[in-house]
DNA sequence: AGAGGTTATGCAACCTGTTGCATAACCTCT
DNA sequence: AGAGGTTATGCAACAGGTTGCATAACCTCT
């Protein structure tokens, strides 16, 4: 119920085709908000069936033409309505939490090994998030209106990766004991 | 792909019907994975057929009969390669993070309203998990073996919704500047 | 000319989960 | 006897998303 809505907010920003979009879903919308280039031509469809963008195929040279959707009017009136309507909670899925209940019945080896694993992956997202802060925001207390809501965003991005890696630690401490960080 | 091993690690911990199970979803396990009673029932009848667990139906007195699910041999056999296998990052989805970055383009004191909600919700979350590790958990560093995982688990739900609690903040400290959180 | 990569769009089959509805046994309260 | 609530199981239709495949224009490298 919300990808229409992430779309619509990335081509208000700018204009663009479903690969575009899906480039972009890639890089920066889509660590927030994930969708497959399949998805995003699907969901373009059902926008453009309901008036919400307009497409023109746009010839290139030395590559095969694309299809620019713009969003409409009607587009962006849905989209104002959409942020006055209270969001609805997400449901948690942890599969995490699911094997760590599922531990005196498991392989213990093999979980601690998936821990480190999520562990170097939040470090790794952390790192690009930390990055992307100090290239785009170099100054946080300086945002402008405009910037403010990729600012939090990437807060919000940082605060959950950097929660991520805490809690791999409490688990490996408790799993492989105070020595148990080597490696 | 993991409802099933959910239920599989409840049913283990103790044998029970679609109902019982609905239920403890609705109350613990089901924090860090939902679940409604049909998807349940719909599940625990796949479940039966792929042989990891059978049923019994069991008559009541006062009540109707009901369905009493068992892990199988098999059933455990594969939660057990399940825990060895890695597990799938599950995708970020933030609708939250998606109305940020509609900021200028919506309605910025709903978005502020739902802000406000969203922390409410996430300190009645936090206050049920300290009440319960209070409760269940008095000392943590005594926590038996089998305890652990469902120590480790509450733990990373407090440390999810105090996170969640301080993006909020930071979030309302910018958008209604220092003096915005009276009330 | 052919192989392999990038840009570009899309369909079909499938899986998971949600929403809404139906059924039924049994209880308590009026 | 009837209304309303709890316990209990399940189906059908739909929505959202994934996986796998197909197509095609165009580029560069061999």
């Amino acid at each position: 119920m919300a990808l229409e809505h992430a779309i619509l907010v990335s081509l208000a920003e700018k204009s663009a085709s479903g690969y575009d979009l899906a480039r972009r879903f890639d890089a920066s919308i889509g660590h927030f908000w994930k969708a497959s280039h399949q998805q995003i031509y699907k969901v373009l469809g059902r926008m453009e069936g309901a008036g919400w963008v307009t497409s023109e195929l746009v010839a290139q040279d030395g590559r095969p033409d694309k299809k620019v959707y713009v969003v409409t009017a009607a587009g962006r009136d849905e989209l104002a309505a959409w942020t006055s309507r209270p969001s609805t909670v997400e449901p948690t899925r942890s599969e995490m939490a699911v094997k760590l209940r599922a531990l005196p019945l498991g392989d213990e080896a093999a979980i601690v090994d998936d821990v480190r694993a999520r562990r170097r992956a939040h470090e790794q997202q952390l790192a690009y998030y930390l990055d992307s802060a100090a290239r785009y925001y170099p100054r946080p207390d300086d945002v402008t209106r405009d910037e403010l809501g990729g600012w939090l965003v990437l807060r919000g991005g940082i605060l959950a990766e950097q929660t991520g890696i805490a809690w791999c630690d409490e688990i490996l401490q408790r799993l492989t004991g105070p020595a148990g960080d080597e490696r």
